[in-house]
DNA sequence: TAGATACGAAGTCGGTA
DNA sequence: ACCGACTTCGTAT
């Protein structure tokens, strides 16, 4: 099987459907399905340029005397340039930088070395004869293995059970915990599965393994029995702070954390692999990463199988802007305060994909902001990918099974904007950044302006998307269209319920409403908060499904004693409410914290209970002192502070009721609704 | 290895009346 | 008792 020769791979021809990629040394190691192997020779090497090469030509002889040396001409975004490929890694790539205070420039060195090789060689992953990168059908058989352990892994305790499930058959294992693992790594070893899926993976992998070690049992989930470590790590991201538990990726066989994994929570083991098809990273890498950083793997192996060069510490600097020009120019989306209250047939009309219809529609990329005649990259890279976003979004209206890839795709096209504005970024800049928020913000306040000239009634509107009354919809969806240029889709609502915050004004972001289908949209209340309880969520989307019945403002005022009665029942109920169904669960952004508060109170509780605490990690718990500050963790709790979760299912009660109550609830009279205008930045 | 902005709620802390 | 500043967390697009 083995084949150190690439030059047999015909580009864009796929030799093997690649399910994982590993590197060892001088090769790249794709694995196949059932655990088929292929090594390809890859050394590391990066490329180099620089911008007076007369001035480093003893830089330059020191490289050759140590490293395969080759001048190449690189090209970037920007143009072409003459340098060198080094047959080097990253430390001598930094050195080369410190060396030449910084003047050289270095390329290709922090790109993974299976992604560059199959870029490169017109590979992909998770990719068959006949299907292209931008296709959405999987067509290929694999061994799938469900795998449940017993018990929190987290928690020190034996391991004394788990259930594995293969083609719908089950098994269960149980016993002392050298016989559970001698039997699970057995059966492992027997059905031999392409894929594991396993909730909490990357926390019981070590454990199980160490135990295996401890008992004098071959452990098999690698298929070479090598593991890549992934560390833990808190992380900042979209200003919170963010935790992965420490990983250890398996060869050969794709494991994947159902509990951890984003992609895989949005879009099944399907999203899992279209989106290592997309990003060309293995889908071990592609299972544990965020949406942000499958965009910028996309990105980078769009460009490298184009040859264009990735740089390393991003150079395109802002130019220097005034403070006046910055406060023009650095804003976000554009927002439309709505009418708190409830209003009867309503329509949302939403831009599809804005943000990325923007770039690719103006051309928008770090090197035409100030060249735009010439074809820009970040353009031509996300066309194809919101081309495949708009198959999928119609795909998957016969064909739920496509449900999850188009939420994959979806969440890449969102955050590729974001990304367009991050300062690491590799090819993102400020400017573009901007430039996609004006755009945005011009076409929303013409699309009001167009509803309006038309007789629409425009009730609210956020970044992307409008809530008008008025007929004939499908005339004002065509001129928003029309004049925009841009595609937009229709909601139809027989009721939507804008809720005021405190200060009778509308909230933004809050609201809910039934669907001409008979379904209930909900956004920002309780019953959407992660960190609201079970027992308050069930009392509001039992209210939800009562109002949801109703097809008008009247039907829904007519539910108002039996809504009361709903809450009065709930209230009553909380005194006896089991304490699993008042457990908190929230993110947690330091452990240290300067005030007192209930996540200070819940840290401590974990800590007595011996579980380490990161930044970034979800705790559980009940609280039971609100005012003291004390929490339980949430498998420790025996009692809670029941006025403390009375006020929160008031608060959910109040969300209620001002859909349904004629008055609102800071008194404003829903009849007289408040004057909407544009918000802005307070400056 | 890494996402942006817009915003609100609920709370603490410390000052003031 | 009330206030403003600040912390900490959450959601929407």
């Amino acid at each position: 099987m083995g084949n150190d020769d690439a030059a047999d791979t015909v580009r864009g021809w796929v030799r093997v459907w690649i399910l994982d990629t590993t590197v060892e040394r001088d090769r790249v190691v794709l694995w196949g399905p059932g655990g088929t192997v292929e090594y390809r020779h890859c050394p590391p090497s990066f490329l180099l340029t620089l911008p007076e090469p007369f001035r480093h030509w003893d830089l330059v002889a020191a490289l050759e005397d140590s490293f395969e040396v080759e001048p190449v001409m690189v090209r970037t975004i920007h143009g072409e340039e003459e340098g060198w490929r080094v047959g080097a890694g990253r430390d001598v790539a930094a050195a080369v930088l410190r060396q030449t205070r910084y003047a050289a420039r270095c390329y290709n060195v922090d790109v993974r070395r299976d992604q560059r090789y199959l870029a490169e060689n017109g590979l992909l992953t998770c990719t068959g004869p006949g299907e292209s990168r931008f296709s959405f059908w999987l067509d290929q058989d694999l061994t799938v293995l469900e795998l449940t352990v017993d018990g929190d892994p987290s928690r020190a305790s034996g391991v004394t059970g788990c259930t594995l499930n293969v083609d719908g058959r089950r098994r269960r294992l149980e016993g002392d915990e050298p016989t559970v693992i001698g039997d699970l790594f057995g059966l492992v070893e027997t059905i031999d599965p392409d894929v594991v899926l396993f909730p909490n993976a990357d926390t019981w992998t070590e454990r199980l393994l160490a135990a295996a070690r401890m008992h004098g049992i071959q452990a098999t989930l690698s298929r070479n029995g090598r593991y890549v470590t992934l560390d833990s790590r808190s992380y900042f991201s979209y200003g919170r702070m963010y935790h992965r538990p420490k990983a250890m990726v398996p060869a050969g066989r794709l494991l994947i954390d159902t509990g951890q994994s984003f992609v895989h929570r949005e879009g099944g083991l399907q999203g899992v692999l279209i989106a290592a098809r997309i990003t060309g990273l293995s889908p071990n890498r592609t299972a544990r990463f965020t949406p942000g950083t499958l965009v910028s793997a996309f990105e980078v192996y769009t460009a490298l199988s184009r040859g264009i060069a990735i740089p390393w510490k991003k150079i395109d600097t802002e130019r220097v802007k005034t403070v006046a020009a910055l406060r023009a120019a650095d804003r976000g989306g554009m927002m439309f305060q709505p009418v708190p209250g409830i209003h009867e047939h309503v329509y949302q009309v939403d831009f599809t994909s804005l943000y990325p219809s923007i770039i690719v529609r103006h051309n928008l990329s770090p090197e035409t902001i100030d060249a735009p005649d010439r074809p820009g990259f970040l353009a031509a890279c996300l066309s194809p990918l919101l081309e495949l976003r708009l198959e999928t979004k119609r795909a998957k209206r016969t064909d739920a099974a496509i449900a999850g890839v188009d939420s994959v795709l979806k969440w890449m096209l969102v955050t590729c904007f974001g990304y367009t504005g991050y300062k690491n970024a590799r090819f993102g800049r400020v400017d573009v950044h901007e430039a996609i928020t004006r755009h945005a913000r011009e076409a929303l306040i013409a699309a009001k302006e167009t509803a309006e000239v038309r007789g629409f009634r425009v009730l609210h509107g956020i970044t992307d998307c409008l809530f008008v009354q008025g007929e004939p919809i499908a005339e004002l969806k065509a001129a928003i269209e029309a004049e925009s240029g841009y595609r937009t889709e229709v909601e139809v609502f027989d009721w939507v319920v804008f809720l005021p915050q405190r200060d009778g004004t509308g909230a933004y972001t809050w609201y809910y409403g039934r669907l001409r289908d008979g379904g209930v949209k909900v956004r920002g209340i309780m019953a959407r908060r992660h960190d609201c309880p079970a027992y308050i969520q069930r009392f509001q989307h039992e209210a939800l499904a009562m109002m949801g019945r109703e097809r008008s403002i009247a039907g829904v005022r007519s539910l108002y004693p039996a809504l009361r009665d709903l809450y009065a029942a709930y209230r009553d109920g909380l005194a006896s409410a089991p304490i699993e169904d008042l457990v908190l669960s929230r993110r947690i952004s330091t452990t240290n914290y300067t005030r007192r508060c209930p996540e200070r109170g819940a840290v401590e509780a974990y800590r007595r209970a011996g579980v380490d605490v990161a930044p970034g990690m979800t705790i559980r718990y009940v609280v039971t002192d609100a005012r003291a500050g004390l929490a339980d963790c949430a498998w420790e709790a025996k009692s809670a502070d029941r006025a403390h979760y009375r006020r929160l299912l008031e608060k959910a009660w109040h969300e209620v009721a001002a859909g349904v109550s004629v008055r609102s609830r800071s008194g404003i009279p829903l009849r007289e609704p408040i004057s909407m205008g544009e918000v802005t930045m307070p400056w």
